[in-house]
Parts: structure tokens; C-alpha cells; sequence
DNA sequence: TAGTCAAAAGTCAAAGATGGTCAGAGGGTG
DNA sequence: CACCCTCTGACCATCTTTGACTTTTGACTA
């Protein structure tokens, strides 16, 4: 294998496919060492081997007794649905209660959420929870709708 | 485990997991003598893991006889818990990712909504999905947090 | 009773321990 | 050569650990 960075993604991989559990716990500066690179070259290999289109999750914390974590998961069948309503979200200027309604709507039909899990959303994202100027209303739906697609990406095994 | 912090938690959830009263009462020197660190580190342990949103309510007093008592607080009426959480949404007044992490996890815990309800909301309300000035940041989070207790409260029978 | 002292616990900021980011250098391939 | 990965290191963010200094409390003493 030429480059190092392969290297490390089959290390981690085999790692992985070995524990019991599908994810493990790693420590960069131990990787680090172990191939003799610098410690950011670990996130390098998390960022591009393993992100959640290739069905990962990465969780980390920092400081003393810190950790990377990696998980496998499974992505959910309907990756189309959810692209075909980020761009919705992408090309509406305004998102109003009714788009967010409609979003959340088709969401529940594809099964990818159950109704009371959109009815809390709605509730989120209703105009009196964003008390705010309309642009900004406009914002954070955009964002946080963006982030709820995210999640729905692998919604399984995670 | 990680660190010592972690390990003095896991210890002191143990105890007070095997005590029949709802309550324990420890000395800071002897914990730390225990596990061999500084006394303040036990304050460092209880500031961050035994929280008023966690669930834990804690008093003390210093001088000869002085003590640390550490109360799990136990709500019975579901409401209870909802307005004590609103309590702390009100008081705190910068809700950052690990505060918004305590309260869904509470609420998990008191069977108030699901994980993957909580899991939801917890990405939507994320420093990444609220990509704003601190400030605005805790509006919002505030904002939503208390719409989210109100759906709460009429689904859990309020 | 008031003052003093020692025995707790509390506070806070600095140091330590990790992981994250980003821009630029390095290197291989069409 | 141009372009796209890789690799590196300086600088940043976050969580933990430590210790010096402070406050509170109760017992003892004058």
C-alpha cells in the first residue's frame, strides 16, 4: 500500500470488524505513534475513510481522558428522498411554517420518521418557538431541517 | 475507564445506587484520599456530573463535621420534572451542547420522550446546526427547549 | 460572650492532556 | 504542467487535574 492514510483505514477497519461491539474507541496520539505520522493525520483518514456516506459515525471528546470514537451504521435505503428535499430546502429563500409542515409530512410518509417525532419538530420550528425577524426564522429552519436530513441519513444501528 | 473523574462519578453513583435513602453523605478528604487526588478535584466531579438537570441536588458544610451530601432527586409527577427542567432553562442563562445534552438525556430517563427523539432534537440544536454568535445561539436553544416542554406536557398527559 | 484556631469545604486560575482545524507544502498521475 | 490527494505543523478548543488562597463552622479559651 503506498500511502500511509490506506494504511491507517485498513488498520481501523480490521480493528473494527474484530470487536464484538460495532464501533471502538481510539486514542489519536496512540494511532499516531503506532504509524509514526502527526497526530492531525488521524483526522485526515476519519475525514475522508470515514464519513457517513460510507456508513460511519464519529464522536470525540477532548481533554484528559479523551477519545475518538468509530461506529459502523447502517445508511437508510432512502438516501433520494432525502437529497430531493435538501435541495427543496436549498432553493426556497423563505421557509415558511407550511414548507416546514410539508417537509415534516413528507418525511412521515417516506417512513422515515414517526408522526410525533415531526410533531415535536413542528412545534420546534414553529413561528412562536422562532420568535425572530423572518430571515432569520428563515435560517435556522434552513439549517436545522438540514440537520434533521443528516440524521435521518443512517437513523439505524447507530 | 478514561479518567479519574469518571471513575470517582461511576463511584459515587454506586454508592448512592446502594444506599436505601435517596441520599449519601461523603467527606471530600476521605473520597480523595481514596482515590488519591486533591480534594478540589471532587468539586470538579460535582460540578460537571451532579447537576440540578441531571437530577441531583447537593449541600454542604464545611468546618469540623463538615460534609458533601449528594440527593438523587426523585419527581413522581412527571410534571414535576418538566417544570423543574424549565427551571433550569430559565436560570441558566448560556445553554450550551452539554446542557442541551443533560436535559434530553434526563428526559430520556424519565421516559418523557424516546432516544431517538432526543437524538433528533439533540443535532438540531447542535453548536453545527445553530451556527450563530453564542448569544443567539442560547436564544434559540432556550426558545425551543421550553417549546419542546410544552408538547411534552400535553402528550404526557399534563 | 467574644475571640481564636483548626478543620472542613469552596473558588479560581494555571497547567496539563487531548482532539480539531486549516492552510500550505509535497507528490503522484493524466 | 495541472490537478488532486496526502502530509505536516502551527495554532485553537475543550476537558481534566492541581494547588494556592478563601470562607465557613464549631470547639475551645479568655
Amino acid at each position: 500500500m503506498r500511502n500511509i492514510s490506506d494504511v491507517i483505514e485498513q488498520y481501523l477497519k480490521q480493528v473494527l470488524k474484530e470487536s464484538q461491539a460495532n464501533a471502538i474507541e481510539i486514542k489519536r496520539q496512540d494511532i499516531a505513534q503506532r504509524f509514526e505520522c502527526v497526530p492531525s493525520q488521524i483526522n485526515y483518514v476519519i475525514n475522508t475513510r470515514f464519513t457517513v456516506e460510507k456508513g460511519y459515525l464519529v464522536e470525540s471528546k477532548r481533554g484528559g481522558g479523551g477519545y475518538i470514537r468509530i461506529r459502523r451504521v447502517i445508511l437508510h435505503e432512502k438516501q433520494d428522498v432525502l437529497s430531493s428535499l435538501m435541495d427543496v430546502i436549498h432553493e426556497h429563500p423563505r421557509l415558511n411554517e407550511q414548507l416546514v409542515e410539508n417537509v415534516l409530512i413528507r418525511l412521515v410518509e417516506e417512513q422515515m420518521m414517526h408522526e410525533q417525532e415531526a410533531q415535536l419538530i413542528y412545534h420546534l420550528l414553529s413561528d412562536e418557538a422562532l420568535n425572530l425577524q423572518v430571515d432569520d426564522r428563515s435560517y435556522i429552519r434552513r439549517q436545522q431541517l438540514l440537520a434533521l436530513m443528516k440524521v435521518l441519513r443512517y437513523r439505524n444501528g447507530g
